[in-house]
DNA sequence: TAAAAATACTCCATAGGTATTTTAT
DNA sequence: ATAAAATACCTATGGAGTATTTTTA
């Protein structure tokens, strides 16, 4: 078992839908079914019945239960142990365009909460021109802007979210300073690697 | 944070020593120091001081005692989402030539127990080709044998470790039916794939 | 100079993706 | 007809290996 799969099945188990967990998770389905197949291998039955509606067996209650503690006690972990380094609950500075949709703001911030407990968000608004002369300056860590964007050789990009009611075309991508270390940005672009999120209305 | 990392990290934090923490975990010390320092870099700070000698630091004290409860916890939730699902704690028919070293059979023994908490292992001593014999019967579910090894291809196999105080050629090599679903057989081999344990003496 | 940990690379298992099928409402 | 989950297949990240260097008793 690993802390991954136990992020996934509680997600899962709470929203007892694999489509909105799997957006909520930044992940698409058929992974999250192939982690929680590995996870009802690996402990010998179903944890979910999945007809006629999604819901959880005996086991996946227990699993829920217990699960929600390990990664309580999990982040608890990570919080005092990165407060016996010495090392300051980490704060991202993070701007962003007008109009952007505020499920994806939200989405980021558990995202960050999940990685590292503890950490704490401040949000910029502005346009993307704004957002590029934040970074530039070093008054954000990470920006997002409205696609298509042409991001000079010193930043470095993910695409992150197409919003599909606003126009076909339309995505945003996640752009920071290429040199920067900070941890935040780190976290949340190694949740985030491999996948845009799309998500309707 | 992976629960892999913490169980690197609690075997290393207690051997206070890469290569003898390394051959507990089947893994190489270069695998080990990559991992540790993936968990101080996610700590914000080093969890172990490594000079003159390996000892924790104040953040690693804290890793130390929190990880260990994380992974008491894990192993517990494991054990009662099995026993939940009906699942019953998996025994492991296992063979082994005489004169096997003692401290390899302990080394499956606890990757056993870490993987499938509760589970059990019968042990049967006997020739290599006694294990062969027993393996066809299906009176065991894996075996351990000397190399060379010519397994039918019904068998599936997996080196495990190399004895090299007692002939530099010889190894030993887990075989079992490629048909076993067996979930002990399962975690073990996982849990040893890619790697051959070497130990002196 | 021996031993321990870290680097430098290479490799491959598997997490994760897209496209498609199956199943149930 | 539609939506949800599973299946099939492919890609590529990063976990793990071997070989080598660095460092310190």
């Amino acid at each position: 078992m690993e802390l991954r799969q136990l992020r996934y099945f509680v997600v899962l188990a709470e929203e007892l839908h694999f489509r909105r967990a799997a957006e909520k998770l930044f992940i698409s389905t058929p992974t999250l079914s192939q982690q929680i197949k590995g996870l009802e291998r690996e402990m010998g039955g179903p944890l979910l019945i999945r007809e006629p509606r999604v819901r959880l067996t005996a086991a996946g209650a227990v699993l829920l239960r217990t699960g929600r503690e390990i990664l309580r006690a999990t982040e608890s972990a990570i919080r005092e142990t990165r407060r016996e380094a010495g090392s300051p609950a980490p704060v991202l500075r993070f701007g962003f365009p007008n109009g952007v949709p505020p499920w994806l703001l939200a989405r980021i911030g558990e995202l960050l909460a999940a990685r590292l407990p503890g950490a704490r968000m401040v949000l910029f608004a502005g346009t993307t021109a704004d957002q590029l002369r934040l970074l530039d300056a070093d008054e954000v860590d990470l920006a997002l802007v409205r696609d298509p964007v042409e991001a000079p050789a010193r930043f470095s990009r993910i695409p992150l979210a197409r919003a599909e009611f606003d126009d076909p075309q339309a995505g945003y991508t996640a752009v920071w300073r290429t040199a920067s270390r900070h941890p935040a940005v780190e976290s949340l672009v190694a949740a985030v690697r491999g996948g845009p999120l799309t998500r309707e209305a």
